[in-house]
RNA sequence: GGAGCUAUGGCACAAUCCGGUACUGCAACGGACUCGAAAUCCGUCGAGCCGCUUUUGGCGGUGUGCGGGUUCGAAUCCCGCUAGCUCCUCCA
């Protein structure tokens, strides 16, 4: 949520960001008319309740006195009248502004490339492991023996998605045997790399209400891409940034806490509506993955910083790997509603020759915080709103893809991430291995 | 899932039956006393939200868990909901 009155005082440069957002300034025209007459109506209202109440005081004094009160509630009875209709007006307006403005995306941080989709986005950094080119498939141009990590999964009886489909539906999968092993080491490894720099481990519900939907910006204007429960006014959650941030709705933090850093692992639900035909295979595009979260709650002052630290937290992962990535800053066309600034991480997936997205990492300012009134006393003892962060740290099944190809050997074995042996009871590779 | 009870400032509580300025204490803040502190005394104290404004402030509205209704006027009466507690039932 924007604030209203930063809108009104900055219509000329609001009209320009949303415009780089891809919002016509129609919405925003709109959205301040229906905000001027809304406030009409409150002035209007407002002296009326007043005068009503010093007339109500009257009529109790009188009536404590025996005296005669009749002319007076004639009168307010009228004035009485008056107040419900421009009430009822006032209430249908703060609806309609708060729906427009409800629809408006966040304003792009300054630095944030403008652009209508992903190809104006701007590469940050390459990072490989310095052994990387020595990788059997790490050659200049891709063997032929390399296979796309579903089909190796397969191979190796560690992914299953025929039996996914067949017991849920398609996109959803099974992981057997190291398979499963392998993505509780993926996700217990990073949840340790996360505690080591200060996150606090929370396992959260993974089924939230409306209020908290809202709060981060998933609704009111994505409620198509979520997993209602049915009946209910619950949904499973698209990602733990709902349930994390959430966390502090409607609290206010101590100043000396922040920032306050939480991570979680837990499943992420999505429709994937309109991705019809797009990575029907593999761990790409799921239904339900497994997705280890990162949220963060700053001082205004501190969020950029903080942004650049969670995403080092996330690349610091990929580093301990050995997985090759870069990062990208996303452009006001790519980013997602919330986010004022956005990095994206890709892993380098060897067989397809390309990059994919594996973490996004967004500073929100103060709009997450404004829909769920998260804030802190400042200095001078006034409220003022939080910033929030959110990244992935990193999404679960896709880093378990990312190593099925990337530690990938010719005899179609998986060479296990040296870090992640601990984690698998010093195993080191992943063969095939029969199962029923 | 069933029954009963409860919800009022940062905390504890009163007013609810029978509608009329939301009581008091603690905490907090300011001051006196003190070298300083404690104790004591005096004073201030409804957070948040909204609107107007001559904007370190002032005025008004709202605000007794949430949403409606009745009324000139609702903490109080009526309806719906949510959360917590107790008991029953069920359960990993």
């Amino acid at each position: 949520m924007l604030d209203m009155k930063y809108l009104r005082k900055n219509v000329t440069e609001v009209t320009q960001k949303l415009q780089d957002r891809g919002v016509s300034p129609d919405n925003l025209i709109e959205l301040l008319n229906l905000d001027q007459e809304r406030r009409d109506t409150i002035q209007k209202v407002e002296n009326l309740k007043a005068d009503r109440n010093i007339e109500s005081d009257k009529i109790a004094y009188a009536k404590r006195n025996q005296e005669d009160a009749s002319q007076s509630i004639l009168a307010m009875q009228r004035v009485s009248q008056e107040i419900k209709k421009l009430d009822a007006r006032q209430l249908e307006l703060n609806d309609q502004v708060q729906n427009l403005a409800a629809h408006l995306p966040n304003l792009a941080a300054s630095e944030v490339p403008v652009g209508v989709d992903e190809s104006a986005n701007i590469e940050q950094r390459v990072w490989e492991p310095t052994d990387y080119q020595k990788r059997p498939h790490a050659l200049l141009e891709t063997p032929e023996w390399l296979k796309a990590h579903y089909e190796v999964g397969e191979a190796l009886g560690i992914l299953d998605f025929e039996r996914g489909a067949k017991v849920s539906g398609a996109r959803f999968l099974y992981y057997v045997g190291d398979g499963a092993r392998l993505e509780r080491a993926v996700y217990n490894f990073m949840l340790d790399e996360h505690r080591k720099e200060g996150y606090t481990e929370m396992i959260t519900p993974i089924v939230v209400n409306d209020a908290a939907m809202f709060g981060t910006g998933q609704y009111p204007k994505f409620q198509d891409d979520a997993y209602r429960v049915s009946g209910l006014a619950q949904t499973y959650i698209p990602t733990a940034e709902v349930p994390l941030t959430n966390y502090y709705s409607g609290e206010t933090l101590p100043a000396d806490d922040l920032p306050i850093k939480f991570t979680a692992l837990s499943p992420s639900f999505r429709k994937e509506a309109g991705a019809a035909g797009k990575d029907t295979r593999g761990l790409i595009r799921l239904h339900q993955f497994n997705k280890v979260e990162m949220v963060k709650f700053t001082k205004p002052d501190q969020s950029y910083a903080e942004l650049e630290s969670m995403t080092a937290n996330a690349e610091s992962i990929l580093q301990k790997l050995g997985l090759p990535y870069h990062v990208i800053m996303l452009s006001t066309g790519d980013m997602g509603f919330s986010a004022a600034k956005t990095y994206d991480i890709e892993v380098w997936m060897p067989q397809q020759s390309l990059y994919r997205e594996i973490s996004s990492v967004s500073n929100t300012e103060a709009f997450q915080a404004r829909r769920m009134h998260i804030t802190y006393r400042d200095e001078d003892n006034k409220l003022q709103l939080v910033h929030t962060l959110n990244g992935s740290g990193l999404a679960v099944g896709r880093t378990v893809a990312a190593i099925l190809e990337n530690y990938q050997n010719e005899d179609g074995s998986i060479t296990i991430p040296e870090i992640l042996r601990s984690y698998m009871g010093g195993q080191e590779k992943l063969v095939a291995t029969p199962h029923y």
